[in-house]
DNA sequence: AATCTTCTTTAGAATAATTATAAACAACGA
DNA sequence: TCGTTGTTTATAATTATTCTAAAGAAGATT
């Protein structure tokens, strides 16, 4: 399988080595169609469940962490009593179903640009996110 | 005073007798120029330097939630370890500065309209905010 | 005002997500 | 293979938030 070369990739480039729990990780993460939206937990438990072996939480914290930092992961902001990841690193915005506590990715056509007509002096934008939350 | 018969009826309306406890509550969150974006710790804090009078914690996450759930408080969608809640209750966007961890308004003129262009089967649109993180 | 009922305050305990620790273990390069 | 450096893991620590229950205050009734 060619992907797991790319995991070996992606790890060395986060400055990780490829050890088999991070493998393991990376299989859970990336080896999927489309974008996955998840918390620590949700990865925890999907880990045990796909790849029927265990991965410490503090090594799941750590690595996707790298991730995140190295650019692989994206951190949606929303108020839950946990974070949410998503390994979508484009540009966009999303759905928060808060009944179901999913995340459904917007494309950028569905919410069309968005201009900031006000600056901070000595401040620049970092990034521009579109929150909409969604009710039965 | 007349802001004082202001915040017996808000905590009327959300339920709440009013005592010394939440009128000292109300002081700091209500009687101000301007919008207040904060965390329950700040409004601890500042209970206490601007009363003089201490408030127990379970007391100010008591009311806030209150008066949240009653529509006087916004709680504001960012990925921090605290939750932070805004006086303007009014449908804005906003502006977090990382570094200095403060959020700032701003009006919808400044970012403009925003049409959904999807939508999910069952759900309807709760609400739609915009944030822009800034960097130095 | 005295009394009764219901709500409130509070300190402290409980909970839960996240982070830190440090000892056993694994990857890597020489 | 050996030595070095990075990793895993169980477990403890930290921290925001919520819960608990006893003592106190507010509101209603007389
Ligand atoms: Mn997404
Ligand atoms: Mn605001
Ligand atoms: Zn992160
Ligand atoms: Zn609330």
């Amino acid at each position: 399988m060619t992907s797991k070369q790319e995991f070996i990739e992606k790890l060395r480039n986060s400055n990780l080595r490829p050890t088999k729990q991070r493998i393991n990780i990376c299989e859970v993460l990336f080896n999927r169609d489309k974008t996955f939206h998840f918390t620590i937990n949700d990865l925890f438990n999907l880990i045990k469940d796909k790849t029927g072996e265990k991965v410490s939480l503090a090594t799941v914290y750590n690595t996707v962490h790298a991730f995140h930092k190295k650019g692989y992961l994206k951190e949606i902001p929303i108020n839950s009593n946990q974070t949410y990841f998503d390994t979508n690193v484009t540009d966009h915005h999303h759905f928060f179903d808060v009944k179901e506590e999913k995340l459904i990715d917007l494309k950028s056509e569905d919410v069309g640009p968005i201009e900031i007509q006000k600056s901070i002096p000595g401040k620049k934008i970092k990034s521009v996110e579109v929150l909409v939350k969604l009710e039965d």
